[in-house]
DNA sequence: TCTGAGGGAGAACGTTCGGTCTCCTTCGAT
DNA sequence: ATCGAAGGAGACCGAACGTTCTCCCTCAGA
């Protein structure tokens, strides 16, 4: 899917316009900044922007493409080779929370995205399906084999609980949006016995 | 904060153009669609759209501004002045389940609209906050009055997965989605004594 | 040594953007 | 009867949009 150079790998132009994109891109929206804004700020040309993108969507749907293998990386470092499933779930749950105290959080770049794209056949609104189909699978994988029976109904509840987690967090105290998210995922792991806490 | 007609009530244009811009804001977002979209299919000249706004931006402030009311009017109208405080909880819950069910669902207007003005001093930013401030604090009171203990808890909670349920209602399986939701907030209300429904 | 891709610099393309302007008509209230 | 707001029709503005183009330089591989 990337087009990078000829002759061997990624290219150090496009690595600065991808960097740049994505960092824009998910600070301030995609509609709203022009191109003439990213190949400023990553110090190419107009003319470098499209040897390496055939235009802006594509460098959208690279921005997100880089979005999902950062995502799946994450998760996949969270997991524990020998720890027991339940705690692989509370690792990807610290790891979500984790991301939305951390400072320049501006909620789930995909939900931000498709926000811009409700157009369900644009390549940008697919892009968006398909990491989330991968992100509700890989989850309930994690607690059907945790025990959490039924892991389907288990895995969209647990991604409920993230997409209102990720959607709050910049419009809310993290803190406590965070605290509402472990809590909530904690009572689905117990079965409900988590009420304790404030 | 409305500046009608001089004489009297709303003007007819305005209307048509508030209307117009509510629909089209709402299912194909707000940076992506132009004044003159607008005011073409409202069947105005630009200078009614003029006369009545200040410009785009109040135009979109206004469609906020009646999401909000048209939220409001909801919710007052799902509460039942003599029914069991869980019952308004619920049914605050099924009307906005119904929402998601129903079509041209496209999520929450504000969600939609705040993934495009990250900006928290933006007035639409503002909007957003300020209307998911009233929202917290309608659900918070509900649940206290239920008697869900600690109430402020609870309402995250509450807010928490109607936010999730909103963001997936139209990336999922709207009925799937809202069975998860009305079953969250069945396990919110009882306790968690709710995990036997499949 | 040559060749061709990568990249810089920048002009230019046509389109659309949000917004302002003038001119004319309708119509209700004073 | 008249005055002024509401509205239609449409020209117009400068700016930004995404995109394509030419020209020249550099440098690594064949």
């Amino acid at each position: 899917m990337s087009r990078g150079t000829r002759s061997g790998r990624p290219s150090e132009a496009r690595t600065r316009l991808l960097g740049t994109a994505t960092r824009i891109f998910y600070a301030e929206g995609i509609h709203s900044v022009g191109v003439d804004r990213i190949i400023e700020e990553a110090q190419v040309t107009r003319a470098t922007l499209y040897r390496h993108f055939t235009g802006k969507e594509e460098l959208v749907l690279a921005y997100l493409d880089q979005a999902d293998q950062g995502m799946r990386a994450q998760i996949t470092g969270a997991r524990a080779p020998d720890a027991a499933p339940e705690d692989d779930v509370r690792a990807v749950a610290r790891a979500i929370a984790d991301g939305i105290r951390s400072p320049g959080f501006r909620g789930c770049a995909f939900l931000n995205a498709v926000a811009e794209y409700p157009d369900p056949d644009h390549p940008v609104h697919r892009a968006v399906l398909a990491h989330r189909q991968w992100f509700l699978e890989t989850v309930t994988e994690l607690l059907g084999r945790a025990g959490i029976e039924p892991a389907d109904a288990a895995g969209r509840h647990f991604v409920m609980l993230r997409d209102g987690a990720m959607a709050a967090g910049c419009l809310f105290d993290p803190e406590l949006v965070c605290e509402t998210f472990l809590h909530g995922v904690e009572s689905l792991l117990t079965g409900g016995a988590a009420a304790s806490r404030a």
